[in-house]
DNA sequence: AACGTTATGTAATAATATAACATTTATAAG
DNA sequence: CTTATAAATGTTATATTATTACATAACGTT
């Protein structure tokens, strides 16, 4: 069971066009798209992609300076997020294998690091690209 | 056996500086710090940053866009990475964890994507920071 | 020497993200 | 319902990160 987020005005706005558009979203790609609702700044969107991150109804593909709605809806955490980008078409999809999250939630090495979160991005050829 | 990447001019200022500082470093400030020795322009450290990376000399650390030095003599491909990141100091060390490397470059799953490369951000306390 | 490749220099600009400050709206006590 | 508090918004300016475009120089090979 998952915390109820009711979402502001902008984040719902923003969180509707990312969810919509089934990919990743640059933040002036998404100001360009709500500008006609009345968004009219930087900020607003930043304001709303932090928020939408902070609670886990989308994630940031860091190595794109890109957000994406969560594919996952047990993820709400955004604690353990995993991708696999296509270097040829820039599909991004989110990966959801129960033993991979299992393995590295559980990773510790001899740093005496306490780990809380990670970031995974996998990189390669989609099936399509592959078959080019 | 690696292969011997001859570096040029700015290439070897930039590597050594970041090198040097034990720590990831930021475009702009590696910028600042060669200055005195003629490399003005940003274009000059991100076309040097760019070779590095591509040589495996040092790494991106995208949730910071930061670079590193390759800390793991053995990983001058760059293609299997991951990093510990201490969210309070920002201390930022490679991981070089034979079992976790393995695990993560014969993942795959039934997406039907090749993957040739992947990058794993932890982020969490250290021991200093968490013993404060 | 001639050729192709890699690296450099320089200026301008694009793309990504935050600081600072004023105001408004939502939530929860009292 | 009023007051207090936190969350969200609006607006302007600015900081930070990264690339385009074009000209020149150095390097490695034949
Ligand atoms: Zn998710
Ligand atoms: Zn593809
Ligand atoms: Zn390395
Ligand atoms: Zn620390």
């Amino acid at each position: 069971m998952q915390k109820e987020h009711n979402l502001s005005k902008n984040q719902k706005i923003i969180f509707d066009l990312i969810d919509k558009s089934g990919g990743p979203m640059k933040a002036y790609s998404i100001l360009f798209n709500v500008q006609k609702k009345g968004i009219k700044a930087p900020l607003q969107v930043y304001r709303a992609l932090d928020k939408l991150v902070e609670i886990g109804k989308i994630h940031k593909i860091e190595s794109r300076n890109a957000f994406i709605a969560c594919q996952n809806s047990s993820c709400q955490i955004s604690k353990a997020t995993a991708f696999s980008i296509c270097e040829s078409c820039e599909n991004v999809s989110e990966i959801s294998n129960s033993k991979l999250s299992k393995y590295l939630s559980n990773f510790s090495d001899n740093s005496g690091m306490k780990y809380s979160k990670y970031n995974l991005e996998f990189f390669g050829l989609c099936k399509k690209c592959k078959s080019k």
